[in-house]
RNA sequence: GCCCCCGUAGCUCAGGGGAUAGAGCACCGCCCUCCGGAGGCGGGAGCGUAGGUUCGAAUCCUACCGGGGGCGCCA
């Protein structure tokens, strides 16, 4: 089911061709959405130079040779010579009719895409910052998958580095059964504290500590043991905070720092051999051309620090080699903060320079923006401190809890329960999602759950009074045949824009895929809930006669399947009613 | 000092070569309260500054101003 855009680009290519000449086949008829029409083409400006005529005859000659039988009203030229398209009601009528599960979506040629997103830190807090990558790593992940992709989560934990030989002592120390060990499951951060304020009060604790990261580093069995433990642990709370905010990683997605020790110091051999990395101040440095810090100085990648260990460039280095070498990754995505551009454009570098990334496989750094608070600095609690995320999520939810209380004081206590998770937690997805990711954006929870404007739960609403339509008609749209697939006959103009919109849905799929933009589809679908919303306001559907109201109730069931498709993409819940 | 990102309406954000720059909140008017649970319509107000490229620039380029971030052993 092609879209518009398609079948008029195509069209306008033929007529091109047929103008111009063979030649012109290829050139883009720049089809774009018109205020006059429903589409405009502005080829004839863009190739009136090289043809050597003014715009206008161009577009005269575009018209003349151009057949849009069946699809669009006879084109028009206006101004300097703009081509506008009225697409037939009828065709867009039977585009919509043509429908099926995949609701113009097209399936592309499958590519291999690790995508490396959440990625929080064994023994601490996630912040808003990994629930940013989270919630936009997961949309996209969603969405490439649907578009036919091979998508492989990455979960890249935290979960080596010498931190861990205080962590384990502490856990010794508190016992692994107890209400202390625990934290690392409800309060990470509290863990770490104490563990951290151990290590700088009681030297022999820090000689313990120290000690045990050698052990850990020399692959000691019962510390290997123990460190497992609080992997264990912090599994258990990455996996509430997932369960609760509906993503889809799991254990099997845990690609973590320590997955690479046993390649590290071949990487460092390897990257010296090839004379790529050289010794600086006792460490291991990759030089690149082009990065300077302060006072002109060369800024190094540290592949082996001076006391000969490993940071994370050269897990990032083995991260990558493994993407194209082992995964045979066609495009490799890192959801990651902005903070990360030097470093990761340095890796990247880095690793063409060695030739573990080659220039057919696309690395891209879809950079996540800060999450601010009212005072436009990095979002805090009142008091200061960093906040746990759960209670921000449980804030979240009760919230909604008070929005769902007030606008449905009719249903039940316990189905008010069941819906203000998927109200709350959807809304503050929806923040994450509904700005450009690389932008940074003010946290206003109130503003997230309300039920109007650009908000998670306006769309879910939406989608729940279309189904609201269907309950009091006595019908189920997700089991319709004959009632709700009759062909859609459209005379009003609601009508007519609502079915236009639903059109785009195909496109705009495919450019959240290739732009790797979530924000799109949740613009997209605002509008279309926005058009459903005049259409609802203009044409009555349960009481309209025999055909318009088949015809209106298959609207309603395309623009339904449409809204849960495109918040099932984004990774937001869809309450049957609310 | 160098590099990266960003300056669009009172506020939060879209728009990233095409005609008169949009939405949501907020504000001011008018109408409606209908099957079926969102009320509808209209209004004010904006592209940081200065150049350049182009038939055409919020969009691309340069400089400047302003904000944020990064820049040797944390990740």
């Amino acid at each position: 089911m092609p879209s518009p855009v398609h079948v008029l680009t195509e069209r306008f290519q033929a007529a091109l061709a047929k103008a111009f000449g063979d030649g012109y086949a290829d050139a883009d008829p720049v089809i774009r959405p018109s205020q006059f029409a429903d589409f405009q083409a502005n080829a004839a400006l863009a190739l009136a130079k090289r043809l050597g005529e003014n715009p206008r005859a161009v577009a005269q000659k575009i018209v003349d040779a151009l057949d849009l039988t069946g699809i669009a009203e006879p084109p028009e030229i206006s101004g300097p010579g703009f081509v506008n398209v009225r697409l037939s009601s009828a065709w867009i009528g039977a585009q919509v009719d043509g429908f099926d599960d995949r609701l113009g979506v097209p399936l592309q040629s499958p590519l291999t895409i690790p995508v490396d997103y959440s990625a929080p830190n064994v023994a601490k807090e996630m912040h808003v910052g990994h629930l940013r990558t989270t919630v936009v790593g997961d949309a996209l992940v969603r969405t490439l998958e649907h578009l036919g992709h091979h998508v492989i989560r990455q979960n890249h934990v935290g979960d080596w580095g010498t931190m861990f030989g205080m962590l384990i002592e502490h856990l010794l120390d508190v016992g692994e059964d107890s209400p202390d060990a625990q934290l690392m499951v409800t309060d990470p951060n509290a863990f770490y504290a104490a563990a951290n304020a151990e290590f700088q009060s009681d030297p022999e604790f820090a000689t313990r500590a120290r000690s045990r990261v050698v052990k850990l580093q020399g692959g000691d069995e019962d510390t290997l043991r123990h460190w497992h433990e609080l992997v264990d642990l912090s599994k258990q709370y990455f996996n509430r905070i997932y369960d609760t905010l509906g993503v889809t990683l799991t254990d099997a997605d845990l690609a973590g720092e320590s997955t690479y020790n046993d390649e590290l110091a071949g990487i460092c051999d390897e990257l010296e051999a090839q004379g790529i990395a050289t010794i600086s101040d006792g460490a291991l440095c990759v030089f690149l051309d082009g990065y300077t810090g302060r006072e002109g100085k060369p800024v190094p990648l540290i592949i082996r620090k001076s006391d000969g260990g490993y940071g994370y460039a050269t897990t990032d280095l083995a991260t990558i080699r493994r993407r194209v070498r082992d995964m045979k990754a066609d495009r490799i995505l890192y959801v990651i903060g902005v903070t990360q551009a030097l470093h990761l454009n340095m890796v990247w570098d880095t690793a063409r320079k060695a030739g573990w990334l080659t220039d057919d496989v696309e690395v891209v750094h879809v950079q996540i923006g800060s999450v601010l608070g009212e005072d436009r600095k990095l979002l805090r609690t009142r008091s200061g401190k960093p906040l746990k995320l759960m209670d921000l999520l449980e804030e979240a939810v009760s919230t909604a809890r008070a929005v769902v209380d007030e606008a449905r004081p009719d249903l039940d206590e316990s189905v008010r329960a069941a819906i203000a998770p998927q109200v709350g937690i959807g809304a503050i997805k929806y923040a994450d999602l509904s700005v450009a990711h690389d932008s940074d954006y003010v946290f206003d929870l109130d503003r997230m759950v309300s039920l109007t404007g650009n908000t998670g739960p306006y769309l879910q609403y939406a989608a729940a009074r279309i189904r609201s339509i269907f309950r009091s008609a006595g019908l189920d749209p997700d089991q319709l045949s004959g009632q709700a697939d009759a062909p859609l006959v459209i005379t009003e103009p609601a009508e007519r824009a609502l079915a236009l919109a639903l059109l785009d849905f195909g496109d705009v799929v495919v450019h959240v895929g290739d732009q790797l933009e979530p924000h799109r589809l949740c613009g997209y679908l605002f509008e279309l809930a926005q058009q459903f919303s005049a259409f609802y306001e203009q044409c009555p559907v349960l009481k309209a006669d025999t055909e318009a109201r088949a015809s209106r109730l298959a609207l309603c069931k395309a623009t339904l399947a449409v809204l849960d498709q495109g918040l099932d993409l984004l990774g937001i819940a869809r309450p049957q009613q609310m």
